[in-house]
This record gives structure tokens, C-alpha cells and sequence, in this order.
DNA sequence: GAGGATTTATTACGCGCGTAATTTTTCTAG
DNA sequence: CTAGAAAAATTACGCGCGTAATAAATCCTC
């Protein structure tokens, strides 16, 4: 189930906020995007067609839920980076980003408090 | 300059063996890829016409260059990720892949071996 | 230098995406 | 129950991408 980038968008207000119905799902995602509101619904309807979002009526009116977690989509994207730029290792990555100076003091401790967690546990 | 997945494995191999002819690019490519030779030949024109490969006539046939460095495209695309998926920040991807039961105590290791050489130098 | 072979460039085509307008259905007020 | 309003579904449309075939240009060989 492919999720394009402006689908994304649609199902991040849904994971920030939790299900709800077209009007708050349209003004959430107008609050961030300069679209318009009929570009906010063709993208539901796209999603509910591939079965990544759901519709229940409730009195009278539908709500959407997300029917896939953020985390799996975060994890086949990042995996499918991580696969196709690195050899599936994430410590080239991580090292790449270390060498394009984009690790200040503060990120190298958070990383090793990461780490220590993750020998600890 | 977007290039896309299917032209980056053009780039892949102009990046992995240096500057070469149509032959030997087609040849490369199709080595990994299941497509017709005329597929690799129209990314390789798109290349062009996008500036990301240049062709230099070398005694009567093309040599085709890259134009873009690796790490540039591998930076782009790495860090449109970090921040559409992580907020820009790399401990919470770390952490994720850590949650998702990617880090085995060899990748743990390496990445504390990487961050003690970040904080020595 | 003409004709076939090879290399390079141009054109093709269906599909999904980003963007939206229009039509149909459903609801609510009288 | 009907008419207007609101919500939901359908249709539209240009563009780039993945995939390739065809046309044009160039190069050898005779």
C-alpha cells in the first residue's frame, strides 16, 4: 500500500489527532498546507480506496480512521532509504551524517545516552 | 536537480566505476536492472537534459559524466527524510530502528565506536 | 561517397500524482 | 415532503515517471 507524500500529510493530522470527521480533517490539514479543501478530500478518498484510512458514520456523518500505524509507515520509508542509500546499515548513515556536520555536541550525547540504554537493556 | 529511483541506478553506475560510454552504461545498468536497453538510454537522456550528467565526445562516441556528487544526492535525500519522518532530528530515527529490533549488538557497537570518535575529534 | 550498421536523439504511451471542480447524495429546516 | 445546504463521490487535467519504440545522425567498409 503505496502512501505518496501528500497522503502523508493527510495521515499525520489523523495519528497527531486521532480519528475525526472531513471538516476538522480538512481544517487540520489546511492549518498547514496551502491547498484547497477539494484537494484535502480527493486525498481521503484516495487513501480510503487504498485501504490506508476507513470511514464510520457516526450519527450521521462520516469519521476517518487511519487503518495502518505511523510507525509501519515510518518504517518502510526509512528502511527503503536506509536500503537504497546506505547497504541497509545505519551506521553509514549515521556517519554520513556526521561527516555533513550535522551533529552538533548536543545530538552526540543524546546518541549515547541511546546507546548506553540500549547495552543496558 | 530531482532525480528520480529509476535514474539514480544510472547514476549508481556512472558513481561506481567512473565516467563511461553508452555500451558499457547500458551494459552496467541492465547487469542489476531487468529493463530494456532503451529504457537506460532515455534515463540517461533525462539525465542530461537535467544537468546531472554531461556527455564529453571521446574520439568519435559519448563519455557520459556525472555532474552531482554522490554525497549530494545521498545528503538530499537522507535529510528529506529525516525531516518529513523524524522532525529533522537523528536520535529519534536511531531510536526507532533500535525499537524495531534493527540494532543487533554488533550495530551497537559500531555506533558507540562511531560516537567515541565524534567526541575525540 | 553510398549503404548498411551503430550510436544518439526524438517521440510515444499509460499510469499515478498533485491539484482541483463538478456532480450526486444526504441531511436539515420549514 | 420539499428545497436549499452541506457532505461525499466522481470526474478532470497536466505533468513527470517508468517503460520503450522509432527516427535521425554518425561512422565504418567497400
Amino acid at each position: 500500500m503505496q502512501i505518496t507524500s501528500a497522503e502523508s500529510l493527510i495521515m499525520d493530522a489523523l495519528w497527531d489527532e486521532g480519528p475525526m470527521g472531513s471538516e476538522d480533517l480538512v481544517a487540520h490539514v489546511l492549518a498547514r498546507q496551502p491547498w484547497g479543501a477539494a484537494t484535502v478530500k480527493t486525498l481521503i478518498n484516495r487513501l480510503l480506496k487504498k485501504g490506508a484510512v476507513e470511514s464510520r458514520r457516526a450519527n450521521a456523518r462520516l469519521t476517518y480512521h487511519p487503518l495502518i500505524a505511523r510507525s509501519d509507515y515510518v518504517e518502510a520509508e526509512s528502511q527503503g532509504l536506509l536500503d537504497r542509500l546506505f547497504g541497509g546499515q545505519l551506521t553509514p548513515m549515521v556517519t554520513h551524517f556526521a561527516e555533513r556536520q550535522k551533529l552538533n555536541n548536543e545530538d552526540i550525547a543524546k546518541l549515547r545516552a541511546l546507546i548506553d540504554r540500549l547495552e543496558d537493556g
